[in-house]
DNA sequence: GTTGACCTGTGAGCAGCTCACAGGTTTACC
DNA sequence: GGTAAACCTGTGAGCTGCTCACAGGTCAAC
């Protein structure tokens, strides 16, 4: 197999396979007769669990450490439980920073809608974006005294 | 001011000013005797209001053009509320798959706790994480059955 | 033999910073 | 005046995980 029937197998893009052999995830041997890169069975697995592994949230270098492990005849079950503890936490905060992020995108936008446009002037570049610093942080005060 | 003291003023690190500056978003003047970029009102403004924008989701490139138009007197203001309405869009669709992602982890995660540690054979790199996709597939297929 | 389709590897580019680093400037001290 | 240390500067390169562009090699059909 060489990279396109290999992407086409897995439904990734060509690109995607010589990246993740470009940084050395991916080994295929080279056809003797064209130089082109061979992937055997063991690099279709290979492939596999990298998109597996992809899908749980490890990183390219987490999934580099797992086969340098298996590589070795070692177990990478140990590491991979690490790992994902890790990876979960991580992504449990930027989803909260998201959630935060996503508020204040709806809020602006619901408190926009009775605001009229402005031109700009010496110091205030876009007054809806500027005035609602201070809206928000209002809110956050007035929240604390109550 | 020079970069340091614009950074500390508004608590972000030099290279962060610096890198504003590089791609145009910021415009300090020379100072004459040294050389070294001198900001002034006009620009604490700017980092200001960048620092504002970037917190409501927009990218460095709407809030090129949100500054292309002020530059010009026009009011940004409708510019921005089609261009926030985008970056919310993307920012559910990305809320969305981190949730999914987290749930996938989660439930990965409480798998494993009953299964073993396993050494790596031919074609199974981490059984953990290759059974998890078995798993996962046969939860949605008895979803769908019942 | 030649046209054209398809395949290859590699360099560069994306966002939004962040880091590394060589070299200029300033300050404290003698 | 000199000098060493501390601090400041701008710029090139690196980060993730791809994705794109592109020059050139290969191959099947005619």
């Amino acid at each position: 197999m060489q990279v396109t029937e290999l992407a086409d197998t897995f439904g990734v893009k060509k690109d995607t396979v010589r990246y993740y052999t470009r940084i050395g995830l991916l080994r295929p041997s080279k056809s003797s007769n064209n130089g082109y890169k061979f992937y055997a069975t063991p690099e279709q697995s290979r492939l596999r669990f990298i998109l597996s592994a992809r899908d749980l949230g490890f990183s390219i270098e987490d999934i580099k450490q797992i086969f340098s492990e298996s590589d070795e005849g070692k177990t990478p079950c140990p590491t991979v439980r690490v790992l994902i503890e890790q990876r979960l936490q991580e992504t449990e905060q930027r989803f909260i920073k998201m959630a935060k992020l996503r508020d204040r995108m709806q809020s602006a936008i619901k408190a926009w809608d009775h605001m009229p446009d402005k031109a700009p002037c010496s110091n205030v570049i876009c007054h809806l974006i500027e005035d609602f610093e201070l809206v928000q942080s209002d809110t956050k005060n007035s929240n604390v005294q109550t």
